[in-house]
DNA sequence: GTCTATAACGTGATAGAC
DNA sequence: GTCTATCACGTTATAGAC
């Protein structure tokens, strides 16, 4: 017998509910300027309902930051230490993987940069990124494919290039959307195109 | 006949102090996270006289945010209109003098991008970036340069490369810094070998 | 588990003396 | 102009009924 459902979450426990609406609203509105109240309303129950689950603000903001970090590095954990694949293939990979997840989630990467600048906490500290990074395949097979050329560009200038071009577009949004006279549609086609634009002029400056 | 002087404020006028103190902390942490008791304490001034000279808290932003855009955007209107130096010229000046900057005052485009994205102002549309941008010299000097080039990219995609390349790392910085296991000066020493790194990336890049 | 009502607290803003 | 004291309000968190 088919239910109508006014909202996809009434079939998932409140737990679940409230963990989703805190995410929508940490993500968009940052620690500071969201209000308790505005995650239960999201969520669709009481005030007080979400302190019974989660004691507090804090603590339900902790779990968000942990979930949302992990997702984050995970995807460049899997892809940097794949020993299958070659040098070019990762950076193709890391750099369609990236705009596709940012294009779902656009207000993930200036979400934790403010965060992690604003808000200290030690959840930041826990992710051995340095272990994920510097001791990737990747990096391995980068100091490689680089080892003779006359000017070897440092591994962390590198991966820091890679990274700010695949996602300071995303941070810089509003900025771009100004500038460039472009609407939301317009700005994703943009960020579509990226996906061929980085990993060419990733190879011209290997080779420069 | 010379005046100990335990703070250097001492000697300039209040609103000034006030403004000084506004300028640090909403920087640093953002309009949201921001009380204005802490202006007020560091301006070293009480919390009414804060109120008895711009009213409210949110004027007061209003006027750091102004002045912050301001700032930011015309070193690059500058650079962006000198029509005596040539392309790479300026994309050499705006890379230092940009990096520069940002050494001084780290924290001011996370600042203005998390404002833009969180905090609804009509100051940013105020800003005419498609003018000062999109209508510059360099960019009829870049469309001159690259309009033999078989692909040709397309003037905003190499508009945010740019930026992204000598922006970005401060943004991430916290990241960075837990990437690489760096201190806040050698931080600062990668981003001045930066200023070298870029151009050459970006002449790579053009000739792709 | 879920709600209503309210306590406890923090923050922006003002009144009024000096 | 500058201060102390306080108001007014919004927000987090809890008590207690159901």
């Amino acid at each position: 017998m088919a239910v109508k459902k006014a909202d996809r979450n009434l079939d998932i426990n409140t737990e679940a509910k409230i963990l989703e609406a805190a995410r929508t609203i940490f993500h968009k509105k940052g620690y500071a300027a969201t209000r308790t109240r505005d995650i239960a309303e999201e969520a669709g129950i009481n005030l007080a309902l979400l302190n019974y689950y989660f004691r507090s603000k804090e603590k339900l903001f902790d779990i968000i930051m942990l979930e949302t970090m992990e997702g984050f590095f995970q995807s460049l954990s899997v892809v940097f230490n794949d020993t299958s694949t070659s040098l070019e293939k990762k950076v193709e990979v890391v750099t369609e993987s990236y705009i596709d997840l940012l294009l779902a989630q656009p207000d993930i990467p200036i979400f934790l940069l403010n965060e992690l600048r604003t808000h200290p906490s030690e959840i930041g500290e826990k992710f051995k990124m340095k272990q994920i990074i510097m001791h990737s395949v990747f990096f391995k097979q980068w100091q490689e494919a680089t080892k003779n050329n006359k000017n070897q560009i440092p591994p962390l200038q590198f991966m820091i290039s890679l990274m700010s071009l695949i996602m300071f577009p995303f941070v810089a949004c509003p900025i771009i959307k100004m500038v460039g006279d472009l609407k939301q549609e317009q700005f994703n086609k943009m960020m579509v195109e990226r996906k061929k634009l980085i990993p060419k002029w990733i190879k011209a400056i290997m080779k420069s």
